[in-house]
DNA sequence: TCCATTTATCGCAATATTACGATTAATAAG
DNA sequence: CTTATTAATCGTAATATTGCGATAAATGGA
């Protein structure tokens, strides 16, 4: 089916999930590094630094701008795109939450 | 095509989305979740507590445990799952070498 | 105005993912 | 040995994702 049945899910669960599917393709993850890196870049240079077409690197970015992670500016015929650092930071504590989950490094009961 | 070029990207971003594509399901987080919470976790039981059929959770057990996450160990007829502790903790490192490139709240360079 | 630059979107093709019923394999119980 | 239980796998169907060429839309400059 293809089709993640996202209503037998609670809204966190989903939420999570959503923000690890944006994280889940590495010519994504090398936009948020760059982004991170440099502070702010305009789409070409992503096109220039990442080997994929140009409507393949505009996909990824719709897909990171979706979930809130990144946001763009127009500026001229050119768009500046940055991380949203307030979004960034929930994304960081919500995965976290996550993480800290196990109690310790206790074996498994099994 | 559906098929990502990973031989255009690094070993780190390739392994970073990997584990995020592999906690990019909400039906994935319940499963984690869940072990995390109980510490050990009858496959039947998963199947209980998830609104899925069982060969669909058996395919995302599938899926954490190609990534490392989890491990399962049979016990008679059934199969008792676990998080294993040392990959989770190098999971959260992974993810929060990520997060912790952000410099700071610095505004976007636009 | 006309043309160049830049980025988003469309349309298509190929592959991946999700889901489930049915079946299989393995062990336990009687 | 036969039967029940448990979980993995197979086969199938539907939808999603990835990638790219082509095109469109918007702006800036000559």
């Amino acid at each position: 089916m293809g089709l993640t049945k996202t209503e037998n899910f609670t809204k966190e669960q989903n939420e999570l999930a959503s923000l690890a599917k944006a994280l889940g393709h590495p010519a994504r993850i090398a936009i948020i590094q760059q982004l991170l890196r440099v502070n702010s870049c305009i789409c070409g240079d992503l096109v220039d630094e990442i080997p994929l077409a140009q409507a393949t690197i505009s996909r990824h970015l719709k897909e990171l701008k979706a979930v809130g992670i990144i946001q763009g500016t127009i500026q001229g015929t050119s768009v500046c795109y940055c991380i949203d650092p307030l979004k960034w930071k929930e994304v960081q504590t919500k995965f976290n939450g996550l993480f800290d989950a196990l109690v310790s490094d206790q074996d498994c009961a099994c």
